[in-house]
DNA sequence: CCGCAAAATTGCGCGCTATGCATCTTTGCG
DNA sequence: CGCAAAGATGCATAGCGCGCAATTTTGCGG
């Protein structure tokens, strides 16, 4: 039995947009499982019944539990590299790096702030703490670095395959951003992330120069 | 039955010893087994009996294969830490963290180049190709990371937890280290290590300036 | 509007892993 | 020499990841 609804907007909605959704419902149902009742407690059973689809069907979209998790992690990544390529080539790199890294954060901004729940910051903190995971985050890191380098590489007019350059750029950049978000992470008094991500792009730009006094 | 071998050189050998033995000795037999078959035709069981343990004994010492795989490289990671207090203090800090990298590269040379086998080479590059293995070994690095930071914080009068000096620095030069040697592994007429981590390190000091020309 | 082929979901089964618990063995120390 | 702590083993179990085959859904052409 096949009902239309009126608002059946799923017209142009192929194939791969129902997946996506599937895709990020799962992701999305393990981080929120994962948050509050810790990962020892969650099975992918749970998440697949969050999601409203079938045990094996889980696997049919990721290989493990923490690469779910990481999913998220890696698909706000990826936007960094394609929010790089759509600035303009006059811009000087680092510019238009943290340029870039700045609007993403400033998109997920008011989608991860919309939840100030004391509740929902512990359990992230508590989740990023997961040995297990933490490999899975830099996994999904290094990922979005590859992307992010080719950007670079695209733009700097240097070769991918055989130039450190690149490579090297992205790879510093991941380094700096993740920085960045841990210190933002670890503050007490909570503190605004785009200083401290300028802060740490800034210093990469200028050559990480030893401070003199402390 | 207690047979006393006359070589029996345990004698100041701690009980410590004996466990960084067994350690070393299934991280070996891991890397080993995983680089002539394949991780999928690895059982725990087998790297076990290859240490000489009983296959519940390794996870007395690691958590998952990869752990125990990634292991070795974490040891190595951390020399250069080591390493990095060492040197004096007077030497200008990215002077020194390269003469560390390029010291303990050395060290590592006459244990891994003497295996020149063909065999060994496509095996390891196999190895690190298993998506399973990456997060570990980028799990690796950041805690070595994490350790560089310490002494770069000793080393500049920072402090590691309010300052994002010394983490930033760590990061980029795990970066850069990270970057030569992928560039180094996916060489194919095989170049020299020193010269990539040197020039990797160098561009980092230099602020990573955007090429001129191609 | 209808069926058909491709694609995705689902159910089932299995080998392996990781870990808690109880036991046995070894080590170091008085 | 014997005891207490630490480590190694064995055993058992809950999940996990995945291959396979059956089933349902989707998009497309007639």
């Amino acid at each position: 039995m096949v009902v239309r609804v009126s608002g059946d907007e799923g017209r142009p909605g192929l194939r791969e947009r129902k997946k996506q959704e599937t895709r990020i419902a799962l992701s999305w149902a393990a981080i929120k499982l994962v948050a509050e009742r810790g990962l020892e407690n969650v099975r992918v059973e749970d998440i697949a019944a969050a999601a409203g689809v079938a045990p094996r069907t889980f696997n049919n979209y990721f290989s493990s539990k923490g690469e779910a998790i990481a999913a998220r992690h890696l698909d706000r990544a990826r936007l960094i590299a394609q929010e790089l390529r759509r600035r303009p080539v006059s811009e000087p790199l680092w510019e238009a790096i943290t340029s870039a890294v700045i609007t993403q954060l400033a998109m997920g901004a008011d989608y991860d702030d919309r939840r100030p729940d004391q509740q929902w910051q512990t359990g992230i903190r508590l989740m990023i703490g997961e040995p297990s995971l933490q490999g899975e985050m830099l996994k999904a890191s290094a990922v979005a670095e590859e992307e992010l380098a080719a950007a670079i590489a695209e733009r700097t007019g240097t070769d991918i395959a055989h130039d450190l350059y690149p490579r090297l750029v992205a790879g510093a950049a991941g380094a700096a951003i993740r920085v960045a978000m841990d210190q933002w992470l670890r503050a007490d008094p909570p503190v605004p992330v785009r200083p401290l991500v300028e802060n740490a792009l800034g210093l990469l730009a200028a050559g990480l120069p030893e401070p003199r006094s402390s």
